[in-house]
DNA sequence: CCCATCCATTGAGCTAAATCAAATACTCCG
DNA sequence: CGGAGTATTTGATTTAGCTCAATGGATGGG
């Protein structure tokens, strides 16, 4: 389903809004505090960083950037969710990527050159994130060659993610995609199964697993007729996720 | 198309076969040193990372790695062609990319923790790589913190690639990721025509954009009788990139 | 240089998934 | 709490792309 953006009114409001700058409150910067890529600073070095950073208030649907706009932050979700999204000449609106709390995003920015978000970043309910400067990070890293390590390891593993997700992808059917994608979310693989959650609305996962919202609908109530889902509202649970995987051959 | 692995002979030969030690031949040299991971080690870490590394000759379709094999190694492409793919339980064949020389494969198992291997890796004509230990980069890299930055670099730049082929695959019609995967090889961008080369056979192009070697095979005549593309060969001329962005919608 | 084998193309028919349409069910907001 | 605007589901129809099949073309190994 393509969401004609540029004839909706929330898309024009303000990119960034509600800004609060100073960090007394403690909630979600635990989670800042274990993320790889700040675990390992000093904390004068993770303070002096917050310091240099701005927390932003977003909105259901607010827009945080869009794509091709010159990139000088990366962001810390520290509560709510958004989504990564691309948008075609056509206006088509494609999902990437789904962000929880704890998750960076746009943390490639540290290292491209021009810097320039490759897609669109909205919140998907009211949602708080760390705006980091770029060049913060960076300087950081330049002058504490011993961050490097840390930063290394979670680039690698990004890289890794996204050839997953890349794999996914090249599977042909609407049915298998699905399947694998619901296989990826369960917590223990496919040893046990378990009740999983939706990470984006019903239509965009049929967005990011390139089908449309009606066969989503349809594969997932096939799914659920043959006993191998149950479904509540975005929760869904798989007692035998090896039968599914079977079943996509 | 599905390529019955297992039933194949030529995958059951050696993984690792042709072994050169000694490094006396200059070829290919030149474009290690010039590669982001390598360019800035001072002369004599390239020579020991070299020293502890091994130069492989495989032959046309010969397997170097196999999906879930433990990854002490990552390889430099010195000459020749080679792919990534995985295999599901069917034994559906799907191509994940192409490696050209100059280029790293298997990097990110680096720093992967367990190192396994995330796909196939076969020549697709007779190649040359060199097999560099994870444990011998990875020790450099620990011991000279000021190499971090461009091992930095060239992870985020992965990571930004591999999002980018995500975004493509996320195009729901063949016709429209074929023509965003031509375009994208065009190497002046949507700026000018231009000659391209496809980088793998035509049924593994297909494979590697979620389609049938017969789709791929019509929506190509369908581009060429418009007068979109002229072809020969493997080698594709494309005159006019903006008219092909216009027909994707 | 030749042959076997794989690759590419084309045709015919079929099926999965898109499209169009319409009826609920949610959700957020006032 | 109620209503507007989305999101989801289901049905009917169309179509893009898959499958099966057969032929000609390329290629690399002997």
């Amino acid at each position: 389903m393509a969401l004609m953006h540029s004839a909706d009114s929330r898309y024009s409001k303000p990119v960034l809004v509600a800004v609060n700058n100073p960090f007394d409150d403690e909630d979600g910067l635990e989670a800042l505090r274990a993320h790889p890529l700040f675990r390992s600073l000093r904390p004068q070095d993770l303070e002096s960083l917050i310091q240099q950073s701005r927390r932003l208030r977003l909105g259901h649907h607010q827009l945080l950037y869009r794509q091709d706009m010159p990139a000088h932050h990366f962001f810390f979700v520290i509560s709510g969710r958004l989504r990564l999204y691309r948008l075609d000449s056509s206006g088509i609106d494609r999902t990437l990527d789904s962000i929880a709390p704890g998750d960076c995003f746009a943390e490639v920015m540290i290292y491209a050159d021009p810097p320039r978000y490759a897609c669109y970043a909205e919140a998907l309910k009211a949602s708080e994130v760390l705006m980091i400067p770029v060049k913060a990070y960076r300087e950081l890293l330049d002058g504490n060659p011993e961050y490097a390590q840390a930063a290394l390891s979670h680039y690698a593993m990004r890289a890794v993610s996204r050839f997953h997700d890349l794999e996914i992808m090249t599977v042909q059917n609407a049915r298998d995609r699905l399947i694998r994608y619901l296989i990826d979310l369960l917590p223990n693989g496919t040893e046990q199964g378990g009740e999983i959650e939706l990470p984006l609305p019903k239509c965009l996962v049929a967005s990011r697993l390139a089908m449309q919202p009606e066969t989503f609908s349809r594969i997932l109530a096939d799914l659920k007729a043959n006993g191998l889902v149950r479904v509540n509202r975005s929760k869904l649970f798989i007692s035998d996720p090896h039968r599914l995987i079977e079943i996509s051959q």
